[in-house]
DNA sequence: ACCGCTTTTTGAACGTGTTCAAAAAGACGG
DNA sequence: CCGTCTTTTTGAACACGTTCAAAAAGCGGT
């Protein structure tokens, strides 16, 4: 690692570190530039603007969520406990940066960016999301199946998203109401689909599965 | 009216006719004024700031869905029916501001807006907007009863925002494919409902029922 | 040590959204 | 018509994100 990757992420630390303490608008790419101890315009030579700097927040995030997970996930749970584990890991690891979701959740939403997991291009992004998920499906008992079992963490992803967006605009106090949320919901999926395995409901599950088998074709936008 | 009112109305309409036909970024307050007949700084008079005019056009746009809906809504139709008239009339409304969607969305987020169906004080936004799929239930045949017809409009309105969602990061000419999404989602829906009523699902709608009504309960943030 | 070339760094400049003190216009009673 | 108070309008100013030409630093070959 030379003096380049160096200045790089002296920048990343002071961003990241303001964007916890002043939160983004406080944040200005001066005093960004200032803590790292070099100049305004220098920033921009590693880093295309300052919404860089919170995709880059967002993949450190992102990868401290699958480290997380892979510390506590148990094999042989229900599936519900894994879901539950896998959610309240995110939340955990968000959490510092609350104040800051918005922002975040604003620069998920911009599709040209490459850590977008609704970007098209980028499948990349997006697998890693739902690569949690299925170490959630997989790595609980019972076992699930069938073609539901294969699009499960697709489905499951959603309901990340979901939670994610109800966090994002949580205002009570360390956001225990999207944690009462996981503990309700991750029974309430895990219900749905041993439901779903009932003779009753194979025309809707038969149904569901051809809709994310459209929805996820080649060229699809993100949401399956 | 007076002529303040005018001069009120001129900014709106300068605004939103850029918006259109610009996008956002490349429509200034500067050009806006110009546009309107007035100083860059009598702008600020009428409006807090540039995400004023857009919470406007979100007002606009939201009251311009009801309208159509009203127009367009058969009662006695089946719930899937009235689901994807509701659901497709709001992508009609939102068409010509699609390069637009992701600022629309953005401006929704922020919970501190008084127009955000996310604002926990603001309940009238949300209620109108639930309002809508409270008429596409009310509407249908055969009726919904029990606590699931009740809080039926809110769940409906979950899937009218995920099908937004969907819509803003559509990259497809037309949005055709989000156009699919309706007409495929809005019969799995209907034939979620008809499931909700054998006996075997009824302790997953019982807890359903239970979740939503905790997390709709007085206080809360948005998501049910 | 010098040259030529690339990589890195700088600081001034631009256009933006926004703020604000002051000017202008209006409203109203005497 | 004047004086006073409020409402409206202005244009300059500010801080910000971003751009860019030019300077500085690094680097390999001779």
């Amino acid at each position: 690692m030379g003096k380049t990757e160096e200045t790089r992420e002296k920048l990343v630390v002071a961003a990241l570190a303001s964007f916890r303490e002043r939160g983004y608008d406080a944040t200005t790419m001066r005093l960004i530039a200032a803590e790292a101890g070099v100049s305004q315009g220098n920033a921009y030579y590693y880093f295309e603007g300052k919404e860089a700097l919170v995709q880059e927040l967002y993949v450190r995030i992102q990868a401290e969520h699958r480290a997380a997970v892979a510390g506590r996930l148990r094999s042989g749970a229900s599936l519900a406990h894994n879901l539950a584990t896998v959610l309240h890991t995110g939340l955990d690891v968000m959490a510092p940066y609350h104040s800051f979701g918005t922002t975040l959740l604003q620069s998920a939403l911009r599709t040209t960016s490459p850590v977008s997991p609704f970007a098209p291009d980028s499948q990349a992004a997006r697998e890693a999301a739902i690569w949690l998920m299925r170490e959630a499906v997989d790595r609980s008992r019972p076992r699930i199946g069938g073609r539901l079992g294969e699009q499960l963490p697709r489905l499951l992803w959603l309901a990340y998203l979901g939670v994610t967006l109800h966090w994002v605009i949580d205002g009570s106090p360390g956001q225990q109401r999207t944690r009462e949320l996981v503990d309700r919901v991750s029974p309430l999926l895990g219900k749905a689909i041993r439901l779903a395995g009932t003779p009753v409901a194979k025309p809707f599950v038969t149904d569901l599965t051809a809709l994310v088998d459209a929805m996820t074709a080649p060229g699809r936008a993100g949401t399956p």
